[in-house]
RNA sequence: GGUCGAUUAGCUCAGCGGUAGAGCACUGCAUUGACAUUGCAGGGGUCACAAGUUCGAACCUUGUAUCGACCA
């Protein structure tokens, strides 16, 4: 009867002899989607804990970056669902204006149809969103494999309609306030899309290009000394006469439009024909030579030709200067017909141009020479086309305004950044921003809310209605009104995603409980997308609070040798590969398709099979997730190690065996302890140890120390749990004493029950799984309270020191056997001498523990050492081995010498430090009396070392 | 060129003023009761280099070298 009731307590079955993460991720997320696990608990007296996601694309699919940024933001957010908080982890995605509308065009060409244009914008826009439905989004479910913990119900998109009202609010508010204006600027365009992009979505490659160097010809033939040769001070000792001056150029073909040479008004050389006119070749027009300081003498001639608008540091001298912009290109990058372009170039590329421009100059006699340089140039992040700098009329958002306070934001603190030292990047950033171009010439996006009367007058509203009511208003008549073509840059809307989400611009409960957020997790190299744009935003709409309290910037995940993942170069793990397996073929498929260098796939595919001959295994996502958090240190990128992964996959499967014991020993689930009753020491220190580690790791999580955490977690587990208090517990589980068998079954389920708390952040699908198998249960993991969320610590000093003190003279025994090659298999008798009060009960408690870990024969206390025993001190006590029969002297008398060695070189060290006097002086004195008493123990020890060895030399 | 970061065991990384650590790899031993995705024991490091600060430096400062990232 009795028995059949421990039956009961065990739960419904046995768990199967390994976790099989196939057989249970999905299963178990599930489960938690139908159960409503992922809302928010609205309970008015919880503190609520918002998280907005970084909303991937609708394009993207997720990469390790994904899957590290993920996972931590959801250890954050599993931990504070489980401290009672009320937590909302807010999803969605962007729609990726340029990404997208490519993968549509392309598509559209792909099945033969109409281009984009031949098609129409609104025929367009339902083909885009028809791809929307059915492909897009890809990464959120990647994201549910992950096991993102995120309130789905409360998906988002940018371009839903109440985030689209947000958008026009926002446009309609700034622009009224004088924030947002129109201007023809100089921005960066993209030949390809055809449309003007950020800063942000250029990026700047080094490729090999040459350096032309030109001669302008001095009007009227005019010539001046240039001096040729130096004395050792840099004074000119020869000159030559010149009627020319050398300009250099990485894009002759601009040369078209220049307006100026510049030089500086320090350079002597050039001095003499400041403010003189030189013949611009081939357009046959003069141009003056101006002094600026943007030339570097050293640089090239030291002379600079300025071409206003096709160039950012020329546009700022062409602006100092009053010179005239040339626009020279047409929106595809074509030479286009203008009072200034020779005929002959009408038409070209830019860059048929410019090789057409260079065989002309060399044809006239003016090319100098041509340099092999590397040069750095500006490249479309989405088209990987040349960026082309174009004067053109664009939208652009006031940032330096906005950017204010949200450096004051940071600066009173209002919002943390940790790691600390990307405060002085956003400073940076902030403090230099330019004016934030928004137009995009693009279809996919949200329309930009100005329409234009007939005259180009501007009338900016949220609805065309409004806006024809303000057009009504100022002609007095009604007119047609044509709305601005152009669509705002994804990241406008991004930015107001903090709050846009929460239903802004109406009021309601989620804003209010979900603004500001505890925290944006993000790598750096968004932090200009994100952190700021979110801040300014932020900050301007939400009565002057910031997004967000903290900044989390984590790693960028490299391979395992350091180098930035990149399908491009064929070194990329799919995150879901490690999740699911994946044989060697398959993945040498993966990697050597598309690669940036194609001649390189052989090389690829060796360095793939000779690294991973197998694959990856299925290692499941927690053994991912475990890694990837394992791996976060503050201020460090990761350089992931499919081997570690591999090896937390193994301390799932420890956890899961160590669950598989307790449940063959009737260990008691689903039932709660009360400490301050427990007998036995091994159970009270063994509730300790888990009260501290859950404290431990919740501080880590809680102050973004995430490896710290991974780490504590861990070593509790295998280190302790199962290495020791599982091994400890086995005499109580199978003894005589019934009241401490079931003590220990109690604490045992208990136990593992904290374990699978405190590791679920970590690792919720095998915790769950566990939880659910263990007992018979109403209940998710996922949902209970932290171990020891609202109590204070409990603690029971005396049973860490006894178990402790225990643990030692295991360990020691065993060193001792395997120093001394005594055979596994012998149990030798071993005593205890000298012992103390509180040593000797000790003894007497755990003998049976000692003696099966330790595989004795007997432990016993005893008043004199045996003949010949091998002894290992600890502390007052030692301990002797009667192994005379299984060891040779000489190995003995060698393992003493090596230890007496260690010794004498410790306190040999420690007595040096003790004998200086300033360090007993200077040294704060805790220190000095920790080294005295390590010291003097030191001395004991060595002393009873030396006793044994001397007496072992006799025999 | 500017800025930031890195350099610790064979490999991947912690530690960041007071006795150099982990995982993997390696060596020896162990296989009928939780677990070989294992257990026990062990070997292995002038903490890149140099100078300085300090009673004391892997840790702070300065410089050098190498590597990397970002920005010009």
């Amino acid at each position: 009867m009795h028995k059949f009731n421990n039956k009961m307590k065990t739960g419904p079955l046995m768990i199967e002899s390994r976790f099989d993460p196939q057989l249970h991720e999905q299963r178990i997320y599930e489960r938690w989607e139908e159960a409503g696990c992922f809302r928010p608990s609205n309970d008015p007296d919880a503190a609520p804990y918002a998280i907005v996601i970084p909303p991937p694309n609708v394009t993207g699919s997720l990469h390790m970056g994904h899957a590290l940024n993920n996972t931590l933001q959801d250890i954050l957010i599993r931990h504070a669902r489980m401290q009672g908080k009320n937590v909302r982890w807010q999803p969605g995605m962007d729609h990726a204006g340029i990404a997208t509308q490519m993968v549509v065009e392309r598509q559209l060409g792909q099945d033969g149809n109409q281009s984009r244009l031949e098609l129409g914008r609104e025929a367009f826009l339902v083909k885009v969103w028809d791809w929307k439905r059915e492909s897009g989004g890809k990464i959120l479910n990647q994201l549910k494999r992950l096991g993102a913990s995120c309130d789905w119900e409360n998906e988002r998109f940018t371009l839903d309609e109440g985030l689209s009202e947000a958008v026009r609010k926002v446009f309609v508010d700034l622009y009224n306030e004088g924030l947002i204006y129109r201007d023809t600027r100089l921005v960066n365009w993209d030949p390809h899309f055809e449309t003007a992009l950020s800063n942000l979505e250029v990026e700047s490659r080094e490729v090999q290009g040459h350096f032309w160097h030109f001669k302008y010809k001095l009007e009227n033939n005019e010539t001046y000394k240039f001096p040729v040769a130096f004395d050792e001070d840099g004074t000119p000792t020869e000159w030559e006469d010149r009627d020319y001056i050398a300009i250099a150029t990485t894009r002759p073909e601009t040369m078209l439009g220049d307006g100026a040479v510049a030089v500086h008004p320090d350079d002597v050389r050039y001095a003499s024909i400041v403010g003189k006119r030189v013949l611009l070749p081939l357009a046959d027009r003069y141009i003056p030579i101006i002094s600026d300081e943007y030339p570097d003498s050293d640089f090239g001639s030291g002379a600079v030709k300025i071409t206003g608008a096709h160039d950012f540091n020329d546009y700022q001298v062409a602006r100092r200067h009053d010179l005239p912009l040339y626009v020279l290109m047409d929106e595809r990058g074509y030479m286009k017909a203008s009072d200034i372009m020779p005929e002959a170039y009408v038409g070209l590329d830019r860059f048929q141009a410019r090789k057409q421009v260079v065989a002309d100059i060399d044809a006239l006699g003016l090319l100098i020479e041509v340099e092999d340089k590397t040069i750095q140039q500006p490249f479309g992040d989405r088209s990987h086309v040349v960026v082309e700098p174009m004067l053109t009329d664009q939208w652009f958002v006031d940032a330096d305004t906005l950017a204010r306070p949200a450096v004051e934001a940071v600066r009173s603190g209002a919002t943390r950044f940790v790691p600390e030292n990307w405060y002085k990047t956003y400073y940076n950033w902030m403090e230099n921003i330019e004016p934030w171009c928004i137009s995009r010439q693009l279809w996919w996006g949200h329309r930009i809310p100005a329409w234009y009367g007939p005259d180009n007058k501007i009338f900016v509203a949220e609805t065309e209605q409004a806006a024809a009511e303000k057009a009504k208003a100022h002609y007095g008549q009604v007119v047609e009104l044509v709305q601005d073509e152009d669509v705002l840059d994804t990241w406008f809307s991004s930015a107001l995603w903090p709050f846009s989400t929460q239903g802004w611009p109406s009021e309601n409960a989620d804003i209010k409980q979900f603004y500001p957020g505890a925290v944006l997790v993000t790598a750096f190299d968004i932090i200009f997308f994100w952190v700021a744009r979110m801040m300014m935003m932020g900050l301007k709409f939400m009565d002057g609070e910031v997004p967000f309290k903290d900044v989390y910037i984590h790693a960028i995940v490299r391979d395992e040798n350091g180098k930035k993942m990149s399908k491009s170069e064929g070194n990329i793990i799919d995150p879901v590969d490690l999740i699911d397996g994946i044989d060697a073929d398959q993945l040498v498929a993966k990697r050597t398709n598309g690669l940036r260098q194609p001649e390189k796939a052989p090389q690829v595919e060796k360095e793939t099979r000779k690294r991973y001959p197998d694959g990856f295994e299925a290692y499941g996502a927690d053994a991912l997730r475990f890694t990837l958090a394992a791996m976060s240190t503050k201020g460090r990128d990761i350089n992931l190690s499919v081997e570690r992964v591999a090896g937390y996959r193994n301390f799932g499967t420890k956890l899961w065996n160590a669950t598989r014991f307790a449940q063959l020993n009737v260990a008691v689930f689903g039932q709660d302890i009360e400490a301050d009753t427990l007998q036995q020491p091994i159970n009270r220190w063994i509730v300790s140890g888990v009260l501290q580690c859950a404290e431990t790791v919740s501080v880590a999580i809680e102050d973004y120390r995430f490896n710290d955490a991974a780490d504590a977690v861990y070593r509790f587990v295998w280190d302790v749990v199962c290495d020791w208090y599982v091994e400890l517990s086995k005499p109580l589980l199978q003894g005589e004493d019934v009241a401490a068998r079931d003590e220990t079954r109690e604490v045992l389920g208990w136990t593992l029950e904290q374990i699978y708390k405190i590791m679920h952040p970590f690792s919720p699908f095998i915790t769950e799984t566990l939880w659910q198998q263990t007992s018979a249960r109403n209940s998710f993991v996922m949902l209970e309270a932290w171990p020891g969320a609202k109590a204070p610590l409990w603690q029971d000093q005396a049973a860490a020191a006894e178990m402790d003190w225990v643990i030692r003279v295991i360990s020691d025994i065993r060193s001792v056997r395997s120093d001394l090659n005594v055979p596994a298999s012998a149990k030798v008798p071993v005593c205890l001498v000298g012992a103390s009060d509180v040593s000797a009960a000790r003894a007497k408690l755990h003998a049976g523990s000692i003696e099966r870990l330790a595989r004795l024969d007997s432990f016993s206390l005893a008043d004199v050492l045996p003949e010949g025993a091998v002894k290992s001190v600890l502390g007052e006590a030692t301990i002797g081995l009667r192994i005379s029969d299984f060891i040779d002297t000489a190995a003995e008398i060698g393992r003493l010498d090596k230890q007496l060695g260690k010794l004498a070189g410790e306190i040999t060290g420690l007595e040096k430090r003790l004998s200086n006097d300033s360090f007993v002086a200077k040294a704060p004195p805790e220190v000095v009396a920790e080294q005295r008493s390590r010291l003097e123990e030191l001395h004991q020890v060595h002393a009873k070392v030396q006793l044994a060895r001397e007496q072992l030399s006799s025999l």
